[in-house]
DNA sequence: ATAATATTGTTGCATATGCAATTAATTGTA
DNA sequence: TACAATTAATTGCATATGCAACAATATTAT
């Protein structure tokens, strides 16, 4: 008996599942875009792809729109300012509010790393049927609204 | 038209869908054990999963069998060794290597954390139909099959 | 046997992340 | 207007991660 053949308690459940092979599509994307000489991690690359649809948003909606803590998205952004990729623009009217901005350098960058990510998503998802694609999907949604109720809209409430 | 609204260029991949998932269902991971005072983060009650499978493993054949890098490793065991869920015993014939085995409080906090993940996962999936589990773990491993060929079995036969 | 090569684990450096506490600024209220 | 409550962003502290360089040990080849 190999180690591989060895049957656990959580076959039958899907996140193992989910989690294994994010893991590999991780690393899959990380190198083919260092491969292709693209100095943009996944995470950069990603918030990047947000900040063309939502430019000059404050950093609090930026983290909410991203998922992320505030203080994940404020260093990310420090970092991706130290690269030149994105820049704070202090809001004239709200002393404590930076608009984020897509800077030229940063929408370059977009731009050249898109496709590559295109290239690197097909292979990822070749061999897939149109089906499956979207049975996946669809199941993924299910998910988000099965843990969203109880998680996420409650955070977001607490405003009461 | 609302920010939720807005078509990506990348909506019919599924890279996306996981990704974002799987962020949704670590946070959910990571506050139900929490809220059941469960002191393991996910990473670590899933090496101790492995660890009740696999014990007495050496460090190189850990990191291989989860899908890390060797460095991370040694660091998520030396927490593990520090919370005393986990022992680093020198391997008597090879100088080298440390054996690392479940500590009997390790094995408690496993079953302690066990029926609490089972519950958490039983949560996420629920209303998923048999088929559309099958499915998805059907396509996980396509997904990982794609990935694989050309990387991690390149990585293990690299020793050439 | 000795020198060259491999392997195992650790460390430095870097990114990414979350929670809690903090600071600064705004808003609401008394 | 002045004080309290709220909000936006940052910082401290922690986990987790990867790559590259390294030290110690083991293996292989000469």
């Amino acid at each position: 008996m190999t180690l591989n053949s060895i049957t656990t308690d959580f076959d039958f459940y899907v996140v193992p599942w989910l989690g294994k092979t994010m893991k590999f599509i991780d690393y899959y994307i990380t190198d083919g875009l260092r491969e292709q000489g693209i100095d943009l991690t996944k995470t950069q690359m990603l918030m990047l792809h947000k900040l063309k649809m939502a430019d000059g948003q404050p950093q609090h909606n930026l983290a909410f729109i991203t998922n992320r803590d505030k203080a994940s998205l404020a260093r990310l952004l420090t970092t991706m300012e130290n690269k030149n990729l994105v820049a704070r623009i202090p809001c004239g009217t709200d002393g404590r509010v930076n608009l984020i901005y897509l800077t030229k350098h940063g929408e370059q960058m977009l731009d050249k790393a898109k496709p590559v990510l295109k290239k690197i998503l097909d292979e990822i998802q070749q061999e897939l049927s149109g089906k499956e694609i979207k049975t996946v999907i669809s199941v993924m949604k299910k998910i988000q609204k099965n843990i969203n109720m109880e998680e996420f809209v409650a955070v977001e409430t607490n405003k009461k």
